[in-house]
DNA sequence: AAGTGGTCTAGACCACCAT
DNA sequence: TGGTGGTCTAGACCACTTC
């Protein structure tokens, strides 16, 4: 307690700190650009391994971006999604008054032994069932948010890839097939973007990200849905809401 | 996609796979050291660095823990620990089959105007208003999982410090008090361990978490707790449920 | 005293992108 | 072509732990 204020701090992480000061003071706004790691370098007279350090931290707590091999930008804030919400992922962004897109990255009937055992046993089907597999990719203001791994038994929803998958899938399930989802657990898991995932949403490998796997059944209990999603953790904030009649206690 | 195999990985990355799939393997078993970074250097002909990054890469999986400055160990499975289950994180943990503890960092009656406004407002109090702070570290099998900050109004629970905090707070609040906690909201956010609380952990910083903010209502609806709790998100897998009809069968 | 991780330096080469 | 981030090297010093 006798020193303090920047006790023992290394010298990467005074340098985030202070520029996430002027981040958060408005001096960096939003979508500017932080000077590359050898400007830096050279005006705080440090090696430019030192300068990457401290933009690596900024970028690990979200407050900046790298944009390819251009440079690293101020982030906008986070986005909010509250995963225990009735409402989809595209409906609160909406209603946060962002602009919600999505891209079909694939979309594609296979076998269930080319799936794996995990998935196939949460949809309560076999090896030699058939389920859809689809890939999409979804934006928030065109900022990559998260990759949804989606997969549906065949059998229940025939020429599903026939629809417009860029909409709400569970939309379709309800107008065309008259299912409706009526719960789901999800469950979560702290990792990080490995290179295809990156790849795919275009931005860094080894950002933190959320994976969320959901098993969704209808209101006969029918397994109607796996999916593995995984969010940027950089950019969301997550809310949960737990039930209203806790029985806490140890 | 396009090519293969080993596409362009970075040397760091296919050591770190390397090492990942020895793991994953049982060649390299739990517990068990990994060389030390000067070790694996030259054994592999390469910098102290690259091997650095390396570990580094698998320590952000959760695949190894750093134990201070002496090495590098294979970690042990994560720890799950489900949300929105009634149950707490002791009992959870028990049922596991893994030793929970909790030690009290500190333990305060302090005002409303020194604890912030997002505290104060949590519980629907002024900044005149007393509130009990208690800092606790709890542990699985000895190893630091959670910080749980806890803040509760003193004009509902006076005295609250003289009972024993080791034990469940809540259990406390029911016994002598005879006030249950009825349902809670809890806001997540993947964060990073900083110096201060990685201090407290005894653990390298930077390590991912889950930052849980919750607010606990009585079955009135009175406001009886805001907690900002600090788990590791490279040691504990979480899970959460949702939806109205919930009854899957696993 | 020896070994460890944590930090920092001052270079280097590459692929990619904007111009 | 020149600037950028991504990677890698071969050193160095420090604080700390274990012996």
């Amino acid at each position: 307690m006798s020193d303090n204020g920047t006790p023992a701090q290394p010298l990467y992480r005074q340098i985030a700190e202070q520029i996430a000061e002027e981040i958060e003071s408005g001096i960096r706004p939003v979508n500017s650009k932080l000077p590359s790691e050898r400007e830096l370098a050279e005006e705080l007279g440090i090696s430019r391994m030192t300068a990457r350090a401290a933009i690596n931290t900024l970028v690990l707590q979200g407050l900046v971006v790298r944009r390819g091999r251009i440079g690293a930008y101020v982030s906008r804030p986070k986005f909010r999604f509250d995963l225990s919400s009735p409402r989809g992922l595209h409906e609160q962004l909406k209603k946060a008054g962002v602009e919600p897109g999505a891209k079909i990255i694939s979309a594609e009937k296979v076998l269930g032994n080319s799936v794996g055992n995990e998935i196939m046993n949460a949809l309560a089907m076999g090896e030699q069932d058939e389920v859809y597999r689809i890939i999409r990719l979804r934006t928030a203001n065109d900022e990559p948010i998260v990759i949804e791994n989606s997969y549906f038994p065949a059998k229940i929803f025939p020429d599903l890839l026939d629809f417009n998958l860029t909409d709400s899938i569970y939309g379709i399930l309800k107008k065309y097939f008259s299912i409706t989802p009526a719960g789901s657990i999800q469950e979560m898991e702290i990792s990080y973007l490995d290179s295809q995932w990156a790849e795919l949403m275009g931005v860094t490998a080894d950002l933190p990200t959320l994976e969320v796997k959901r098993y969704t059944v209808a209101e006969d209990n029918t397994p109607i849905e796996f999916a593995h999603d995984i969010y940027r953790g950089d950019r969301i904030t997550f809310i949960a809401r737990t039930g209203p009649t806790l029985n806490l206690g140890t």
